[in-house]
RNA sequence: AGGGGAGUGGCUCAACGGUAGAGCAGCGGUCUCCAAAACCGCCGGUUGCGUGUUCGAAUCGCGUCUCCCCUG
């Protein structure tokens, strides 16, 4: 008998932050050290093609260092949540069977969630068809016409979104139509796993310089060509993965609405925009560790120390 | 040098006699299957400078500085 009593089911290492901070180069350090591996955790990431403008490390990068869920879906899938945490999870599992402490580095915290609780998203995969309908019904009649229904069927949950957050009130209502409301969920917010994170905090002003000059080296490495390649190959802007900072506004550029100048200085407001989101969305992840810039192999023997 | 136009928050612009509005940027936040997405909120100007007219000027006059265009 005798099982402990825990119900985590094992030690992860979490390296997260905002973009441009150094995460991917910071987690090869600590998984090498943990003779462990990287499973990302990052919206993008997952897309086949998708390489110079998500910033993939390379092989050369990688040094040595098993990563997971990079290209693994083709760009012209749909791809989310609910997707990475189904592949997401055996991975981590696996590792930690054989006594390795996993380690997930990404951006995307949402996903990082997705492996972190146990959540259920409302029970009820992406119902395109009743998505499209509220769209629509949202297009000929306004947000608040959606919003009224939500209203009617789960008031609770209305009460906690903004009549014109319309993704989320029709996603909302997607849930209803599968038979529950999304208020009547009521998941544990209880972490499965045990975890560190660690995120490198840089300032501001330091983090935007470093954000600029990554676009720049982007533009520099072939990011156009990249996204031409990518058009050759049938993708277009409906597809999310062309939807990516950095991929639309060169696909914009590409379709002659603005100058290649205008579209670099988009990518880098974007780009800033993000970090920013990020940073107020890790805000949240109990316990994280923002540590202070520094060598990278100091940083990440500290880390692997604490563990 | 002469003629014309413009100077308003970090940027682009609005108000054209009644004590200055917006978009963008910046900052903060939300986030349970599109999350590199979507959404919400906040701060910030006394209007180049001086002077005059007026009950009252960003708005009118004069002077001055700066910028742009045209002519030479």
């Amino acid at each position: 008998m005798a099982e402990t009593k825990t119900n985590k089911k094992g030690k992860i290492l979490i390296i997260c932050g905002a973009t441009a901070s150094g995460k991917s180069q910071l987690a090869v350090r600590c998984a090498s050290l943990l003779n462990s591996e990287i499973i990302s955790a990052d919206a993008l990431d997952v897309y086949r093609g998708l390489n110079i403008g998500t910033a993939k490390p390379t092989a050369d990068e990688m040094h040595g260092v098993k990563h997971h869920l990079f290209d693994v879906v083709d760009a012209d899938k749909t791809f989310s949540v609910g997707d990475y945490k189904e592949l997401a999870r055996p991975i981590v599992d696996n590792l930690i069977e054989k006594g390795e402490i996993p380690v997930i580095c990404g951006g995307t915290g949402f996903y990082i969630n997705s492996v972190l609780y146990d959540f259920s998203y409302g029970n009820s995969a992406a119902n395109l068809a009743a998505r499209e309908k509220y769209m629509r019904l949202a297009e000929e009649q306004g947000n608040n016409a959606v919003f009224e229904i939500l209203q009617s069927v789960d008031s609770e949950t209305a009460e906690k979104l903004h009549p014109n957050d319309l993704k989320r009130v029709v996603r909302a209502l997607e849930i209803y139509e599968s038979g529950t409301k999304k208020s009547d969920i009521k998941d544990d917010k209880t972490p499965v796993y045990d975890y560190a994170a660690y995120a490198i905090d840089y300032d501001r002003d330091e983090l935007y310089a470093r954000i600029d000059a990554r676009v720049d080296k982007m533009i520099e490495s072939g990011l156009i060509g990249e996204v031409e390649g990518l058009i050759k190959s049938g993708i277009t802007v409906k597809n999310q993965s062309l939807q990516g900072i950095g991929y639309k506004e060169i696909y914009a550029y590409l379709n002659g609405d603005c100058t290649l100048t205008d579209a670099i200085a988009a990518i880098k407001l974007n780009t800033r925009h993000y970090a920013k989101r990020q940073i107020t969305f890790f805000k949240k992840l109990q316990g994280l560790v923002w540590l202070k810039p520094d060598n990278l192999d100091a940083l990440a023997q500290r880390i692997v120390n604490n563990l």
